[in-house]
Order: C-alpha cells, then structure tokens, then sequence
DNA sequence: GCCGAGAATGAATCCATCC
DNA sequence: AGGATGGATTCATTCTCGG
C-alpha cells in the first residue's frame, strides 16, 4: 500500500484522514502519544452501554452538530484487546523512551492499565484531572475526576520539569465541538510531561484538542481520526493556533 | 469455636485483636465496612516490595515506635486472592444494601477492584483524596493522592446526602501512630457514605482512625487488628473520642 | 506575641553497586 | 543472572527557632 496522505499539513501539525489501524504502520519518529480514546463505559450494565453516544451521555445547552463517535459500544473484554492493539500499534510507531498518557474514566481504568502494559509500556501512574464538584447523586460520591494512565516505552529521558499529578479544572460548558471535549488548560497540563522536541501523537484526534495544545506549545503533531466532519473541525482549529515562537 | 471476646469495648465501639479471617465469621449486622488495607505496594520491582515496611517507606527523623505491619509483601496475585477472601468474608458480615469503601494507591488500584468484584461487591467508583502536589520526580507527574475505591452489596439506601468524589487534606506529618495513618478529617469524608445508624467495620483497623472518626460521628463501629500494639493505641484512642450527642 | 528564615519531611522512584 | 542495599533526587508544606 502506498503511504496515506495527509488531510491537513501545516508546519507543525499533520492530520490523516482514516482508522488508526490503517495509518499507525506508515508512521515513526513519535515521541510521545497523548489521547483520549473513546471509553466503551457509559452503564454498568450491557444495556446501557450499548445505547448510542447522545443517548447515554448527557447533553445540555445548544448543540452544535456532534455526530456520534464510532468504537464506543465494546464490552470490557472487547475494549481490552482493542485498547491493546492501538497501543502496541502506536508504540511501534514511537522512537526509546516515548511517554504516554491517555485519558479514561473510573470505569475502564482498570482494563486500561492492563492494556498499556500487553500494549507492551511500561505504566508509571495515574494523574487526576479534578473537575470541581461533579455530578451529584444522593447518598454517593460524586463523579468528581477523570484519569490520565500514563507510562512510558522503557527509561525516560532525564528532565527537568515537575509537573503536578493532579490539575482543577472545570469541563467545558455549553458550546462544544466535540462531547468528550477536553479544555485546552488540561490538554497543556498533560503535555507538562512530554520531552522539548518530541513528535506528540493523537491516534483519536476527535475535535483536535491536543493537536492545538500540542502546537500551541511549539510541539509537532500528528493526530488521527476516521470521522471527516472531526477532521474538517481539527483542520479549522488547528490553522488558527499560532505556535509559540522560539 | 467460641465467639471471639472483645480486646476493647464501649458503648459504641468494639476491637477485636486477631486475624480478620478469624473473627469475621462471628460478625453480623454490619452496614458500612470502611477500612485501609496493606497495599503490598512501595515499589516497581518486586525486590522493592518485599522489603520491610520500615525501609520501602520513607521514616527518618526522631518518630514515636511505630511497629512494622504484617501482610504487606504480597505480589500481584496474591494480593488479588488474598483481598477477595477478605471482601468476601466481610460481606458475609454485612446486610442488604451495606457500603464498600477501601482505600488503595495507584499501583494496586486494578487490582483491588477486580477483588471487591470477585469478592461479591458491587464497584461503583472511585473517590480520591488530593494530597496537595505530592512527592516530585523529575520529568514525571507527581504522586499526588491516594484513591478510595467504594461500592455496596446491592442497591444502596436511599439517602439525602451528597459527598464530595474529591477531598483535599495534607497528609499528616511527624508524629504518628501508624506509618500509613489517615488524617481525621479524611476519614470524616469517606464516612460520608455511610447512612445513618449503619454499624461501621474496619478489618485492618491499625491505629484506629477509622473507629475514632465512627464514633466521633455518632456510628457503632468494630474493629479488627492481629498486632497487639496497636490494639492498645486503637482502644486508648478510641476511648478519648466523645460522641456527638443526639 | 508575631514574623520570617531555615530545616525537616513525605505508603516515592530510580539506578549503580555489591553479593 | 538476579536479588538485596544504599544513595541521590525533588517540591510544597509544616515545623522550629531566633529576633
């Protein structure tokens, strides 16, 4: 097969058009993969699970156009071998010592830690992205946090930065491009652990988040997504993000 | 056998020295078990781990005798086997509708939530307790909580309450009575699941922090623990914590 | 008594070194 | 080869002590 072409390209972001399966294999170089795949959570029973996107996640407000996302209704057994295959896909894509960190919530950070080390990483620990109160429901705690697993692909490079394990911030409100949509301070957080100069990976690029993060920041970014409305917003916002100048 | 006779009692709280496994069996009625077990944690490599719990965990400075703990040297599965006997064992103790609530650190967090599956408990999230930033190292997020991991036997009483899924507390420094102790008021949070007048049992009471912010909030509460030592500074504390009066 | 400077500490982690 | 040992590292907070 011939290399994929690159939907978007700028000086510091590309973004391919496609299933990651497809296009992990023509990449290398990758120094650092930070995402946020879809969760297949969502219900503690089947059922609940396998209603579509809009359905069992709540959304309020005016709503821009959000399709549904694909790869969203595995079970658990289904997402850990899916999850352990992106992985192990990615980090063939990724140069010694590349780091990882990808969000999950309560419910798959169990299976997802188990994934990232069949995935063939080496998992170092989770960081805490507090939401402020969250959810409330009567007589439980309320859902208050999200979770980064992260690791790396053997020995880090030494560095000299500490950036906090845990970070508050609210979930954006409102108008949103995407509905798992993450706030660009917490995608700048995360990135607090990847190297100066590595190449930062998104295998599910979704509405480009860490791709404008990622160049914001002066990084080169590769992100991947097989929705082309997604790619039409990530390619929009990303144009628009002015790197940092050096 | 006979019943066990209780090493401590007042007219809330009772302790029970010996093994969890021994004393469970006799217990009944309970409606909350709230507890801090060994982690079988405190390192990457299994020669870390199986160090003393006085050298894996940092203790240097003049401190009170604080007596290693036993059964923190487990690998991987073993802690998996061992902690889905003890949650099973406990919720033969309990009635209907009774909470979980354990808490555990990052690395063991898989874990212990496939035990409290196993073991016949229903998972349903995690809360985190936010230490402040944490312990740094270079280049990698900080270590900045520990986790507590709940759920309930069946469906949960209705209640008008709503605990907050994220506490912040610095942990406590310099002297304590136990090297993984709990500040008082974290404990007070997670109590915060329990509905009222439910008994509150903790199998690895250890100092006892668990029975003394119980009793502190008005609830009956029991407690186990195999070392002597710290039944003694368990009971001594216990018994200098008044109720809240009602 | 209050304030500020300096010291001490943490369920840590990594790695070189020695048996 | 692999397990045990010891040293170096770090930030935010609390503690200690002197002025």
């Amino acid at each position: 097969m011939t290399p994929p072409k690159p939907y978007y390209q700028d000086d510091l972001a590309t973004i391919y058009r496609g299933d990651s399966f497809d296009i992990l294999p023509y990449l290398s170089g990758i120094g650092a993969v930070v995402t946020d795949p879809p969760y297949s959570s969502g219900g503690a029973f089947r059922g609940d699970r396998m209603q579509s996107t809009s359905t069992k996640y709540v959304q309020t407000g005016t709503q821009a156009y959000r399709p549904e996302f694909a790869g969203d209704n595995r079970d658990q057994h289904s997402f850990l071998v899916w999850a352990s295959l992106w992985l192990n896909a990615a980090r063939n894509a990724c140069v010694p010592g590349a780091v990882l960190a990808s969000f999950i919530d309560w419910r798959q950070l169990p299976t997802l830690s188990d994934a990232i080390q069949a995935g063939g990483w080496t998992w170092r620990g989770i960081a805490v992205w507090s939401k402020g109160f969250g959810r409330p429901t009567p007589g439980r705690f309320s859902n208050a946090a999200e979770y980064v697993l992260w690791g790396s692909l053997g020995a880090m490079a030494e560095r000299d930065a500490y950036p906090p394990g845990l970070f508050t911030a609210q979930p954006p409100r409102g108008e949103r491009e995407h509905i798992a949509q993450k706030p660009d301070e917490v995608m700048g957080w995360v990135l607090g652990l990847v190297p100066p100069g590595a190449v930062v990976l998104d295998p599910f690029m979704g509405s480009g988040s860490t791709l404008v993060a990622a160049k914001s920041l002066g990084f080169r970014c590769v992100g991947i997504e097989c929705d082309e409305r997604y790619c039409e917003t990530a390619a929009r916002r990303v144009s628009q993000e002015m790197a940092l100048s050096f």
